[in-house]
DNA sequence: CTTCTGACCAGTG
DNA sequence: TCACTGGCCAGAA
């Protein structure tokens, strides 16, 4: 599977995921054919400035958010839409997309 | 060509 | 639950 197509299953992918609901890298990973977890969150890393894609709502398998610089930005837009963390930033089961 | 580095993950203790 | 490990694989150096 090339690159690019790669790329473009992956952003299809994230697009889909509805509002208050998050899904993980390794599961939009399995979605594609072909792509591994880093492979999703590097994809996500170098997304192009003016893109509208809801990035945020992509987090880790373990339910929290992963380690990188906008992080925290991740967290206020995903309280914005309505998604509760628990007491150690977790996310809750039901929230993750697909069921 | 080799080495290193990740917005990762499942297994193990 | 947490910490650590080995595996993962496309880019960058």
């Amino acid at each position: 599977m090339p690159r690019i197509e790669l790329l473009e299953q992956i952003y299809t992918i994230v697009e889909q995921i509805p509002v208050g609901r998050v899904t993980t890298y390794g599961r939009i990973a399995a979605m594609t054919e072909g792509a591994t977890p880093r492979m999703v969150g590097s994809a996500l890393r170098n997304l192009p400035a003016g893109h509208q894609l809801p990035w945020h709502r992509v987090i880790a398998a373990s339910r929290k958010l992963a380690d990188h610089g906008g992080a925290e930005r991740q967290h206020q837009k995903l309280r914005d839409e309505g998604v509760v963390f628990d007491r150690k930033g977790r996310v809750a089961f039901d929230l993750v997309w697909p069921d």
